[in-house]
DNA sequence: AGTATTAATGCACAAAAACGCAAAAACTTT
DNA sequence: AAAGTTTTTGCGTTTTTGTGCATTAATACT
């Protein structure tokens, strides 16, 4: 086994469990811990993943640390300038939860019409401070860690609607393998959503991209925007170009 | 658990709690005391939360809605504090909006297991905080003024639920005409949660008291207690004592 | 004031990281 | 093919880090 084999192995695991520990990676490889500490500190250099005393943890997980934060917030708040481009008044929307989505929400102008359905909860009182839009509820058993609504209520009330678009975040995504998500609950909501939209948007920061979660939402053909932070000529979206429009 | 997943998840519970205690933590996470300090004083280093005697404190807590214009606090802490007495673990409740409901929520132990239905997004966001509650939102349309779920489908969704108890706010209460509100919609949904509680709590500042508005929503005979800030034996309190049980 | 929590300090121990070094493997050059 | 160079790997040793415990100091509560 190679080294950068090893390595690439090493990255999908920590995309698979978000996270993984020195010492089963050197039982898992048949290498010594050095080597897995040096793989792991080569990793962390390229930016990859984030390295910790004792393993590493996925890149894209959720850090409070405010510096992350802050760099995070100012691309997130880029992505939310675009994303709001894709609302036109009169529009129909369904939108999910995330941070990202929070700050499109923030940007919708004050004098915007239209009606939003949302599973989140979060999201549900901030679209209410618009006066200009409708906003409904799709009511559930709230999911402590994802704060949306789940269950098979939600997924019932969803088939009967038709929206004109839906604004996706993205935990997982992959030119070849399209939207993916790791909790089986959440999946199942997200696909109803997706299924009553006309149009898809997937908005995510850059560094979700090219990477797969267990459970499959769509494939790459069902989502008609993609809004990263990225310019939208940047060689990384290259590979989604032909089968979205990248903003 | 590395570190900073450790450290993560204590800012986790600061921004969902607004609060938190080195003895629950130490539990919840299963390491010493002394190390949920240790963690505490790194983050509070990095300016992330604010360290207390005790625990530590979110550094800057405030919801998307701008509720802190609420006021007269201090004497809805105390009917809150009264008010959550009436929880007892494993019930299933229904709860309305306002500030002194907000209050209630935030007083029940992490300890308490029950489940809770809710029109308010809100409150759900506020229960969903508390690892071992249920927490079912009832969607609808939001309605600006009141910030709860509105229309035909809540209404018909509280048609088959059942509930131990629901808490309600007071609009108007009056010891002849009972509890009424000005809002048609409104009325409308309180009036079919009251339907669906075999018992119904009003929770309320006793100047809400002696007022009459628009809209009926139940007789006096229909209310099991009352919780106000007085002292239950205070003599605003006397004309309401034959009908319900005044805490 | 007195008691009970909580915080701070120093210390011990274990686990992990870093470092230097040497052997092995892969790759170049002759 | 052989020799030389570079890269990669593993091993022992030393440092550093993380954690818990005991003792003492500080702080809240009544």
């Amino acid at each position: 086994m190679f080294k950068n084999e090893r390595q690439s192995f090493i990255i999908k695991q920590i995309n698979l469990h978000n996270k993984v520990l020195s010492s089963e990676l050197s039982v898992k490889l048949n290498v010594s811990e050095d080597t897995v500490r040096r793989d792991l500190a080569e990793l962390a250099e390229a930016g990859e993943i984030i390295k910790v005393h004792g393993g590493a943890l996925s890149k894209s997980y959720h850090y409070p640390i405010q510096q992350n934060l802050s760099y995070a917030v100012e691309a997130k708040k880029e992505i939310a300038k675009k994303a709001v481009k894709l609302i036109q008044p009169g529009m129909t929307l369904l939108i999910e939860a995330g941070t990202t989505m929070l700050e499109m929400v923030r940007m919708i102008p004050d004098t915007m019409e239209g009606t939003f359905f949302t599973v989140s909860p979060l999201m549900a009182l901030e679209l209410a401070a618009h006066p200009g839009l409708n906003v409904i509820v799709i009511g559930g058993k709230i999911d402590y860690t994802s704060q949306i609504n789940i269950g098979e209520r939600p997924i019932s009330e969803l088939a009967d609607i038709r929206v004109d678009l839906c604004f996706l975040g993205a935990h997982g995504l992959d030119s070849k393998e399209g939207l993916s998500e790791s909790e089986w609950n959440v999946t199942q909501v997200k696909k109803a959503m997706i299924k009553s939209a006309s149009k898809l948007a997937v908005i995510t920061i850059s560094e979700k991209l090219n990477s797969i979660f267990k459970m499959r939402l769509c494939p790459v053909h069902n989502i008609d925007y993609l809004v990263t932070e990225l310019d939208p000529n940047d060689k990384h979206l290259k590979p989604y170009k032909k089968n979205m429009q990248v903003i």
